[in-house]
DNA sequence: CAAATTCTGAAACAATCATTTCAAAATTAA
DNA sequence: TTAATTTTGAAATGATTGTTTCAGAATTTG
């Protein structure tokens, strides 16, 4: 048998991953991921594969990191309208928190339009995110919390939508207060 | 004196605009570029300057472009509910016709958060739509067609951020009665 | 027409791009 | 320890990057 490998994976797709999101796709040369990853190149292409195929490790290990995060909130709260107000005043400060905006979206404008398995990728992200809303926002009807009438689905979309425009609006103008105000108008916009 | 440019500049900048808009600033390779102008780089250089100053060229254009549409129908309508009505629809009509997404978007995305003159154009921009969108909610609130007590520029921004995301849902799911359903969704949401 | 001036085309530029090569170092199991 | 196997580092690959050069074609004014 022969040596192991002298980095971790899951280390070198993170920080690959910073290069990516601050960069992006076109914008990220070979040498700003090995000079980040510590990583010769050799070693790169032996093991995660190519620049395309790198990418995708970074987006996969992106989205099932929220993922994570998701599920991870999602019992911490018994009634689901809180979880839905509470859910979105954090996407709010991630919006600020985050100055470049979020991974997934950048990606989506900029690699996605041309890219079917990039595009797959971030649907299927999307898709998990919107039947997380979708299931709390029927379970809040249910509990009598929302309006009989109002389509899970839809409203599970817009949701999506609103907080999309969020990230540009803080790229654009970098001002907290006005995130925060948008965060507090989506939901009682909802809510009532 | 000499002769005189072979070429129409607005055209050529146009012909680059496609491209940037389909390929991202990165993206897009000055060969990319002088192909689809069908202009020496030479000439190019003598009369645009470089990729850069061409892209700025670019997002000029688009941003006037856009802006000369928006003058010309704000005065079509009587009232300013309708217009806004008309303006969300409209909206949502041109993020399905385009299938690569807003060009201002993706470049907010792509090239703004390290670009702050970029970013200084397309917050320019922003704020050009947001003066037009909440002079016409005002008024709208003035003629008692809308709730006395709301923000016109937080709804604005609200607007702005919303049909934002629609760009992005539709790059990913390109499912154009989703998108019209959003917007008859948003219109009921304010206009109540 | 002629002289002046500018634009154009093709080639060349160095730099950087993503990727590959390969010998040597490193590590494992026997 | 030895033989087998894999990782690693540094260099080299050819292609492409953005940009410049410059001689000659083109066009205008006098």
């Amino acid at each position: 048998m022969a040596r192991t490998l002298a980095f971790n994976q899951h280390e070198a797709i993170e920080k690959a991953l910073d290069v990516f999101w601050q960069k992006g796709y076109h914008g990220t040369s070979m040498r700003d991921l090995t000079d980040a990853m510590q990583i010769n190149s050799s070693s790169l292409y032996n093991t995660l594969g190519d620049k395309h195929q790198l990418f995708i490790h970074c987006v996969k290990h992106y989205t099932l990191k929220r993922r994570l995060l998701l599920e991870q909130r999602a019992n911490s709260f018994k009634s689901p309208k809180k979880a839905l107000e509470s859910f979105i005043q954090d996407v709010a400060d991630v919006v600020i928190k985050d100055v470049q905006g979020c991974f997934a979206i950048k990606t989506a404008f900029e690699v996605s339009p041309e890219d079917k398995g990039i595009k797959a990728l971030l649907k299927e992200d999307n898709d998990y995110t919107h039947q997380f809303l979708s299931r709390l926002i029927r379970e809040a009807v249910r509990k009598d919390e929302l309006d009989q009438d109002c389509d899970a689905a839809l409203v599970a979309d817009h949701i999506i939508c609103t907080y999309t425009g969020w990230y540009e609006l803080y790229i654009l103008h970098q001002d907290p207060v006005k995130i925060k105000k948008l965060a507090t108008y989506l939901v009682r916009q909802l809510l009532r």
